[in-house]
DNA sequence: TTAATAAATCAACTTATTTTGATTAATGGA
DNA sequence: TCCATTAATCAAAATAAGTTGATTTATTAA
Protein backbone atom coordinates (compact mmCIF):
# COMPACT_ATOMS: atom_id res chain seq x y z
CA UNK A 1 0.00 0.00 0.00
CA UNK A 2 1.94 2.82 -1.19
CA UNK A 3 0.87 6.61 -0.48
CA UNK A 4 3.29 8.58 -2.86
CA UNK A 5 0.82 10.28 -5.35
CA UNK A 6 2.88 11.83 -7.84
CA UNK A 7 2.48 16.08 -8.36
CA UNK A 8 1.80 15.14 -11.97
CA UNK A 9 -1.57 14.36 -10.02
CA UNK A 10 -2.49 17.70 -8.18
CA UNK A 11 -2.01 19.43 -11.08
CA UNK A 12 -3.93 17.49 -12.60
CA UNK A 13 -7.24 18.14 -10.69
CA UNK A 14 -7.74 21.20 -12.35
CA UNK A 15 -7.37 19.58 -15.91
CA UNK A 16 -10.13 17.06 -14.66
CA UNK A 17 -12.42 19.54 -13.34
CA UNK A 18 -12.16 20.64 -17.28
CA UNK A 19 -12.74 17.62 -18.75
CA UNK A 20 -15.32 16.64 -16.43
CA UNK A 21 -17.66 19.27 -17.96
CA UNK A 22 -16.92 18.73 -21.35
CA UNK A 23 -17.46 15.06 -21.05
CA UNK A 24 -20.56 15.81 -18.64
CA UNK A 25 -21.93 18.07 -21.96
CA UNK A 26 -21.24 15.36 -24.50
CA UNK A 27 -22.56 12.87 -21.85
CA UNK A 28 -26.28 12.83 -22.99
CA UNK A 29 -28.15 11.39 -26.08
CA UNK A 30 -30.20 14.56 -26.85
CA UNK A 31 -26.99 16.81 -26.75
CA UNK A 32 -25.23 14.47 -29.31
CA UNK A 33 -28.40 14.75 -31.66
CA UNK A 34 -28.07 18.40 -31.41
CA UNK A 35 -24.18 17.78 -31.97
CA UNK A 36 -24.81 15.45 -34.99
CA UNK A 37 -28.02 17.61 -36.64
CA UNK A 38 -25.57 20.78 -36.34
CA UNK A 39 -22.88 18.52 -38.22
CA UNK A 40 -25.16 18.20 -41.28
CA UNK A 41 -27.27 21.04 -41.40
CA UNK A 42 -23.64 23.48 -40.53
CA UNK A 43 -25.22 26.30 -38.50
CA UNK A 44 -28.99 26.61 -37.07
CA UNK A 45 -30.99 28.66 -35.30
CA UNK A 46 -33.31 27.74 -31.88
CA UNK A 47 -36.30 28.28 -33.64
CA UNK A 48 -35.37 25.59 -36.61
CA UNK A 49 -33.56 23.04 -34.38
CA UNK A 50 -36.65 22.74 -31.96
CA UNK A 51 -38.79 21.09 -34.37
CA UNK A 52 -36.29 18.62 -35.60
CA UNK A 53 -35.09 17.62 -31.91
CA UNK A 54 -38.99 17.59 -30.81
CA UNK A 55 -38.38 20.18 -28.22
CA UNK A 56 -39.80 22.82 -26.83
CA UNK A 57 -37.52 26.27 -27.02
CA UNK A 58 -36.69 26.34 -23.54
CA UNK A 59 -35.58 22.92 -22.78
CA UNK A 60 -33.65 23.62 -26.08
CA UNK A 61 -31.89 26.60 -24.63
CA UNK A 62 -30.97 24.83 -22.07
CA UNK A 63 -29.24 22.14 -23.49
CA UNK A 64 -27.78 24.29 -25.79
CA UNK A 65 -26.01 26.54 -23.03
CA UNK A 66 -24.38 23.83 -21.58
CA UNK A 67 -22.60 22.38 -25.23
CA UNK A 68 -21.74 26.32 -24.91
CA UNK A 69 -20.96 26.51 -21.85
CA UNK A 70 -18.65 23.66 -22.60
CA UNK A 71 -17.26 25.05 -25.64
CA UNK A 72 -18.47 22.12 -27.54
CA UNK A 73 -20.90 24.69 -29.84
CA UNK A 74 -20.33 28.28 -31.21
CA UNK A 75 -23.07 31.19 -31.10
CA UNK A 76 -23.60 33.60 -33.11
CA UNK A 77 -26.65 36.23 -32.83
CA UNK A 78 -27.95 37.73 -35.74
CA UNK A 79 -30.89 40.27 -35.05
CA UNK A 80 -33.30 38.23 -32.81
CA UNK A 81 -31.85 34.71 -33.81
CA UNK A 82 -29.01 32.70 -32.39
CA UNK A 83 -27.46 30.50 -34.77
CA UNK A 84 -25.33 27.19 -32.89
CA UNK A 85 -22.69 25.96 -34.75
CA UNK A 86 -20.73 22.87 -33.75
CA UNK A 87 -16.79 23.93 -32.41
CA UNK A 88 -15.03 21.34 -34.99
CA UNK A 89 -11.90 22.41 -33.09
CA UNK A 90 -12.76 21.48 -29.53
CA UNK A 91 -14.10 18.34 -30.73
CA UNK A 92 -11.31 17.31 -32.91
CA UNK A 93 -9.20 18.01 -29.57
CA UNK A 94 -11.30 15.70 -27.51
CA UNK A 95 -12.49 12.80 -29.57
CA UNK A 96 -11.23 10.12 -31.14
CA UNK A 97 -10.77 9.99 -34.82
CA UNK A 98 -13.26 7.55 -35.32
CA UNK A 99 -15.43 9.28 -32.80
CA UNK A 100 -15.57 12.75 -34.60
CA UNK A 101 -16.15 11.05 -37.76
CA UNK A 102 -20.22 11.33 -36.19
CA UNK A 103 -19.43 14.88 -36.19
CA UNK A 104 -17.95 15.80 -39.12
CA UNK A 105 -19.34 17.08 -42.33
CA UNK A 106 -17.55 15.27 -44.95
CA UNK A 107 -16.79 11.30 -44.99
CA UNK B 1 -37.93 25.63 -41.85
CA UNK B 2 -37.24 21.74 -42.74
CA UNK B 3 -38.27 19.02 -41.43
CA UNK B 4 -36.51 16.18 -43.23
CA UNK B 5 -34.34 13.83 -40.67
CA UNK B 6 -32.11 11.79 -43.12
CA UNK B 7 -32.08 7.82 -42.03
CA UNK B 8 -29.05 8.06 -40.35
CA UNK B 9 -30.20 10.05 -37.24
CA UNK B 10 -32.39 7.32 -36.73
CA UNK B 11 -29.57 4.65 -36.71
CA UNK B 12 -27.54 6.97 -34.69
CA UNK B 13 -29.82 7.15 -32.09
CA UNK B 14 -28.76 2.88 -30.71
CA UNK B 15 -25.24 4.67 -30.80
CA UNK B 16 -25.90 7.86 -29.24
CA UNK B 17 -27.38 5.73 -26.28
CA UNK B 18 -24.34 4.00 -25.70
CA UNK B 19 -22.06 6.77 -26.06
CA UNK B 20 -23.87 8.57 -23.24
CA UNK B 21 -22.92 5.87 -21.06
CA UNK B 22 -19.23 5.67 -22.00
CA UNK B 23 -19.19 9.55 -21.37
CA UNK B 24 -21.17 9.80 -18.48
CA UNK B 25 -18.78 7.08 -17.01
CA UNK B 26 -15.74 9.54 -17.64
CA UNK B 27 -17.16 12.53 -17.27
CA UNK B 28 -16.62 12.90 -13.60
CA UNK B 29 -13.26 13.94 -11.71
CA UNK B 30 -13.30 11.63 -9.21
CA UNK B 31 -13.62 8.93 -12.16
CA UNK B 32 -11.09 10.59 -14.25
CA UNK B 33 -8.44 10.87 -11.26
CA UNK B 34 -8.88 6.53 -10.50
CA UNK B 35 -7.97 6.14 -14.65
CA UNK B 36 -5.06 8.79 -13.89
CA UNK B 37 -4.08 6.70 -10.96
CA UNK B 38 -4.68 3.27 -12.77
CA UNK B 39 -2.77 5.01 -15.76
CA UNK B 40 0.35 5.36 -13.84
CA UNK B 41 0.27 2.27 -11.93
CA UNK B 42 -1.06 -0.52 -13.85
CA UNK B 43 -3.26 -2.49 -11.94
CA UNK B 44 -4.81 -1.87 -8.37
CA UNK B 45 -6.89 -4.16 -5.82
CA UNK B 46 -9.88 -1.69 -4.10
CA UNK B 47 -8.06 -1.20 -0.75
CA UNK B 48 -5.11 -0.29 -2.04
CA UNK B 49 -6.76 2.28 -4.25
CA UNK B 50 -9.50 3.93 -1.79
CA UNK B 51 -6.49 5.01 0.66
CA UNK B 52 -4.81 7.42 -3.05
CA UNK B 53 -8.27 8.18 -3.74
CA UNK B 54 -9.34 9.08 0.12
CA UNK B 55 -12.52 7.26 -0.71
CA UNK B 56 -14.07 4.91 1.52
CA UNK B 57 -14.37 1.21 0.28
CA UNK B 58 -18.29 1.35 -0.69
CA UNK B 59 -17.84 4.73 -2.35
CA UNK B 60 -15.16 3.88 -4.69
CA UNK B 61 -16.94 -0.02 -5.18
CA UNK B 62 -19.76 2.40 -6.57
CA UNK B 63 -17.40 4.45 -8.99
CA UNK B 64 -15.81 1.49 -10.45
CA UNK B 65 -18.81 -0.15 -11.11
CA UNK B 66 -19.78 2.77 -13.46
CA UNK B 67 -16.47 2.60 -14.87
CA UNK B 68 -16.87 -0.94 -15.56
CA UNK B 69 -20.15 -1.29 -16.73
CA UNK B 70 -19.15 1.38 -19.20
CA UNK B 71 -16.24 -1.25 -20.15
CA UNK B 72 -13.55 1.72 -19.25
CA UNK B 73 -11.86 -0.42 -16.69
CA UNK B 74 -11.34 -4.18 -16.23
CA UNK B 75 -11.65 -6.31 -13.43
CA UNK B 76 -9.50 -9.28 -12.10
CA UNK B 77 -10.49 -11.36 -8.79
CA UNK B 78 -7.87 -12.71 -7.16
CA UNK B 79 -8.87 -14.49 -4.02
CA UNK B 80 -10.72 -11.82 -2.39
CA UNK B 81 -9.10 -9.14 -3.87
CA UNK B 82 -10.09 -7.49 -7.13
CA UNK B 83 -7.68 -6.26 -9.48
CA UNK B 84 -8.91 -2.92 -11.42
CA UNK B 85 -7.13 -2.01 -14.77
CA UNK B 86 -7.60 0.65 -17.65
CA UNK B 87 -9.58 -0.91 -20.68
CA UNK B 88 -6.70 0.60 -22.97
CA UNK B 89 -8.26 0.00 -26.43
CA UNK B 90 -11.63 1.20 -25.43
CA UNK B 91 -9.82 4.28 -24.09
CA UNK B 92 -7.91 4.50 -27.35
CA UNK B 93 -11.31 4.25 -29.40
CA UNK B 94 -12.87 7.31 -27.34
CA UNK B 95 -10.56 9.98 -26.94
CA UNK B 96 -8.48 11.89 -28.92
CA UNK B 97 -4.36 11.27 -28.99
CA UNK B 98 -3.67 14.18 -26.95
CA UNK B 99 -6.54 13.15 -24.88
CA UNK B 100 -5.35 9.52 -24.05
CA UNK B 101 -1.73 10.75 -23.23
CA UNK B 102 -3.34 11.38 -19.93
CA UNK B 103 -4.19 7.90 -19.62
CA UNK B 104 -1.38 6.81 -21.36
CA UNK B 105 1.46 4.64 -19.26
CA UNK B 106 4.47 6.12 -21.33
CA UNK B 107 5.21 9.55 -22.74
C1' DT C 1 -45.89 53.38 -31.16
C1' DT C 2 -47.79 48.62 -31.16
C1' DA C 3 -47.64 43.82 -32.08
C1' DA C 4 -45.21 39.71 -33.21
C1' DT C 5 -41.33 36.76 -33.01
C1' DA C 6 -36.93 34.71 -31.07
C1' DA C 7 -34.57 33.13 -27.40
C1' DA C 8 -32.86 33.48 -22.58
C1' DT C 9 -34.04 33.00 -17.88
C1' DC C 10 -36.73 31.84 -13.81
C1' DA C 11 -38.92 29.11 -10.10
C1' DA C 12 -41.22 24.95 -9.06
C1' DC C 13 -41.22 20.37 -9.87
C1' DT C 14 -39.54 15.80 -11.31
C1' DT C 15 -36.01 12.54 -12.02
C1' DA C 16 -31.26 10.84 -11.71
C1' DT C 17 -26.92 10.45 -9.46
C1' DT C 18 -23.99 10.29 -5.47
C1' DT C 19 -22.96 9.52 -0.67
C1' DT C 20 -23.33 7.10 3.62
C1' DG C 21 -23.23 3.48 6.96
C1' DA C 22 -24.66 -1.14 7.46
C1' DT C 23 -25.11 -5.70 5.85
C1' DT C 24 -23.80 -9.60 3.09
C1' DA C 25 -20.93 -12.99 0.69
C1' DA C 26 -16.65 -15.00 -0.24
C1' DT C 27 -11.93 -16.15 0.75
C1' DG C 28 -7.96 -17.45 3.45
C1' DG C 29 -5.35 -18.04 7.73
C1' DA C 30 -4.91 -19.39 12.69
C1' DT D 1 -14.18 -24.19 13.00
C1' DC D 2 -13.75 -19.30 13.89
C1' DC D 3 -12.09 -14.93 12.83
C1' DA D 4 -10.30 -11.27 9.96
C1' DT D 5 -10.13 -9.26 5.48
C1' DT D 6 -11.88 -7.87 0.88
C1' DA D 7 -15.22 -5.97 -1.77
C1' DA D 8 -20.04 -5.96 -3.51
C1' DT D 9 -24.63 -4.55 -2.50
C1' DC D 10 -28.43 -2.33 -0.13
C1' DA D 11 -31.66 1.29 1.54
C1' DA D 12 -31.98 5.92 3.03
C1' DA D 13 -30.56 10.52 2.63
C1' DA D 14 -28.34 14.23 0.21
C1' DT D 15 -27.13 16.50 -3.92
C1' DA D 16 -27.34 17.44 -8.86
C1' DA D 17 -29.47 17.56 -13.35
C1' DG D 18 -33.42 17.95 -16.36
C1' DT D 19 -38.23 19.46 -17.40
C1' DT D 20 -42.07 22.58 -17.45
C1' DG D 21 -44.77 26.66 -18.26
C1' DA D 22 -44.49 31.45 -17.50
C1' DT D 23 -42.02 35.65 -17.69
C1' DT D 24 -38.54 38.74 -19.52
C1' DT D 25 -35.62 40.95 -22.89
C1' DA D 26 -34.49 42.20 -27.40
C1' DT D 27 -35.36 42.84 -32.14
C1' DT D 28 -38.03 43.64 -36.18
C1' DA D 29 -42.02 44.75 -38.95
C1' DA D 30 -46.50 46.95 -39.49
Amino acid sequence: MTNDIPLQDVSNLKIFETYEQKFKAIADQKRLQIMNILTMKGEMCVCDLAPLMDMKQSKLSYHLKILLDANIVKKETKGTWSYYSLNQDEINHLLSEELCCLFRPSR
